[in-house]
DNA sequence: TGGCATTGGGTAAACGATAACTCACGGCGC
DNA sequence: GCGCCGTGAGTTATCGTTTACCCAATGCCA
């Protein structure tokens, strides 16, 4: 069917260890006059190297394979997978990827991946999340990107959260405010870890928290936060502390914040700043003012990824902190 | 490394086909007592089948590979991958996607899937378009998703824009609306082939368009549609033909024609019924009131470009249009 | 009891690429 | 003149799996 080697020999009346050579061995010593022959050979017919027959000497194939929590549904992941795929690319390896849901839990998803026997394995959560992955599995991931592993075992790639929080609060106090409120997103590892590092900044410049705010998730993604926040964003307006500057758990609580903003007749930036996490430039630029937003570090979670995958030893385990980046809009 | 037949074979005191035979045989006529003792074996040593050895004999890999022309950035693309995916693993095949981009051009990532031995190869766009694929590409596509082949030879999936246009606008005609504009999409062939059908629909009505519009794309998309679409909503409200309806080329332009109407205090629907294209979720369902739009039928692209590519032999070329679904929500 | 399916399993040859050997041929130093 | 080495290429074994073919044993029937 395909052409092979052996066509190629025959052809070119050599051996199939020669053709070999002339096109995959680099430099290995063999006469210029030869080798071009064979290329020339070998593009005419439309040669193609089977990978399946070079595994079976490496025993790998060129691919690097990412088993993802979910399917690769946000803008995010696929910044991940740009920063994976790039990397990878350098090193002539491909990126593979699947999916655990439905009957298909973790342990089947690895021995399905594994029958193509990939170089690598690594694992990929949507959002920031803790992940306990079974021992047999665990042993065998050598990257988790965007979690953590509960056991520490496992190199982990996650955003530094709470360093997020840190500089978005230090930019609002720089801009000069001094009164400011957050609504968080309870429940939410990120969450969590941006409040401790808005909580961090506000305690060095000696401020205190206007208040710190509950959402709640499902409502906000199901899109019927908007009465909820309305109500938060009324009351802190409206009470004794009022807030010259909110900040958000992520840029959809800030959208809300906007229309409710918008709705008590309250001006950004002049009345109240308003700040996200997430940089997702669907909603953060195309907010009215755009939205000042700390940006995830996701293609350089891909990036790093790859390199680490592409690493013949995994390194130990243990957390690595990806810094976020501020993206300053007008809404501070 | 890692288990082989051979391994198992021996603790079994069998011969390597016999293990071949009881593990992936099927119904082989063989003792149900050999065929139990060797699959706990191969159990116990954790034995995972080689898939690069396999597919030397079989010629190919359990793999579909799809070529993208861009990365799966749009929750769209993510519902064709889910259709895929669902479908292929009912075949027990893997999908795997390559991205066009950067230096590689079609027929290098082509070439680049190929040595994985694919047994089949797919095409996708990221919006409907038409392609022109290189010859020697083309041959060996097996099916075209989100796009049209320009040759015509090579079977296409492609959403029904026309009549997709044709229901939503006989939906606007069937809720009393007698005066419908339409704000398209210039230079994109859905919205081209969507005007088309809500041309047809309001003639076979009897009734005439009260004006269509152009928006300009690249402005919607970098977010500064928002004035140029202010103005012509504008326009069309004062104007002596002000409509009880607005059919937008996508939902994101409907966004934007929901804040020019909030502007000039149009209630929706009772003084403007609104409808979109595309089901774009993150924006439909939160629009105050929730958009009626026409849904895109991407998982079942997926689905049947699975079906298409799975089949022994490719089917004819040819068009295949596949249905949009009315979704009704409260803005009509 | 001889012939013949049927059952259960072994042998060995592929598949395509690679790599450790081997080999032939000149040139060169002693 | 002899042996040695470098160069360029051929031989062959090998990876893990499948499959076409073969063989031995058993049971069945005439």
């Amino acid at each position: 069917m395909a052409v092979s080697l052996q066509d190629i020999a025959s052809l070119a009346g050599v051996s199939v260890k020669t053709v070999s050579g002339a096109l995959h061995g680099g430099s290995a010593r063999m006469a210029d006059e030869t080798r071009d022959r064979i290329r020339k050979i070998a593009e005419e017919l439309g040669y193609v190297t089977n990978f399946a027959a070079r595994s079976m000497r490496q025993g790998w194939m060129p691919l690097i394979a990412i088993i993802g929590d979910e399917l690769l549904t946000s803008p995010f992941a696929t910044e991940i997978i740009r920063g994976l795929d790039n990397s990878a690319r350098k090193a002539d390896l491909s990126v593979f990827f699947t999916t655990i849901g439905g009957d298909r839990d973790i342990i089947k998803v690895y021995d399905d991946v594994s029958r193509f026997r990939p170089r690598a394995i690594g694992y990929a959560a949507m959002y920031h999340k803790e992940v306990v992955l079974p021992p047999e599995v665990a042993d065998r991931i050598g990257v988790m990107i965007n979690c953590r592993d509960a056991s520490g075992r496992v190199a982990s790639l996650v955003p530094d959260e709470e360093g997020a929080g840190n500089i978005i609060t230090n930019h609002l106090i720089d801009a000069g405010r001094r009164k400011i409120a957050f609504l968080n997103l309870p429940g939410l590892l990120a969450g969590e870890l941006r409040e401790r590092g808005f909580r961090a900044a506000l305690d060095e410049a000696g401020l205190e928290p206007v208040a710190v705010l509950p959402a709640v998730k499902r409502a906000i993604y199901a899109g019927r936060a908007r009465s909820l926040v309305a109500q938060h964003v009324a009351d802190l307006m409206a009470g004794p502390d009022r807030p010259d500057a909110i900040l958000c758990g992520n840029d959809r609580v800030a959208m809300e914040v906007y229309a409710a903003l918008r709705k008590i007749g309250a001006g950004i930036p002049d009345d109240v700043a308003v700040a996200g996490f997430d940089n997702q430039v669907d909603i953060a630029t195309r907010l009215d003012p755009p939205l000042t937003t700390m940006a995830l570090p996701h293609r350089a979670m891909g990036r790093m990824a790859a390199e680490i995958l592409q690493a013949a030893e995994p390194p130990e385990g243990g957390l690595k902190l990806l810094p976020f980046q501020l993206v300053e809009r007008a809404s501070v």
